[in-house]
DNA sequence: AGATTGACTGCAT
DNA sequence: CATGCAGCCAATC
């Protein structure tokens, strides 16, 4: 297995995250095979300029937006998100318990 | 090849 | 909930 496979992989399940959701980098490590968190962010950073991946879905396990090495962006994923209906604390958190997106297996249409 | 950094997480206090 | 320490893997110098 080659690791493009592996960002592909990830890509592939940001890709899957629905409108208004988000989900946690630990979480999407796990589902792509259980790889470091570090994988997942440094995939989504790694991420080229045309691409139609819904990185700004992704935060951390405590639903903050984490800092980018570019610093860019650290508003735009917080902008994304509440123009998807996502609300955020004074502390600039969401509500996991509400947006937290547990994976796949909440697609109706999955192969099975 | 060694050391450091980086879009992180889990456990204990 | 916040803080401090260790584990993780790849990219970079």
């Amino acid at each position: 297995m080659s690791r493009s496979d592996l960002y592909d992989r990830i890509y592939r399940l940001v890709e899957r995250v629905p409108f208004g959701r988000v989900t946690t980098y630990g979480r999407v490590a796990r589902m792509v095979g259980g790889c470091s968190p570090r994988q997942v962010g440094y995939a989504l950073a790694s991420l080229p300029e045309g691409n139609r991946v819904p990185w700004h879905r992704v935060v951390n396990r405590l639903g903050e937006i984490s800092r980018r090495s570019d610093g860019v962006g650290d508003d735009i994923q917080r902008r994304m998100l509440e123009t998807e209906g996502v609300r955020f604390d004074e502390r600039g958190r969401l509500d996991l318990a509400r947006c937290l997106w547990d994976g796949p297996a909440e697609e109706p249409g999955e192969s099975g």
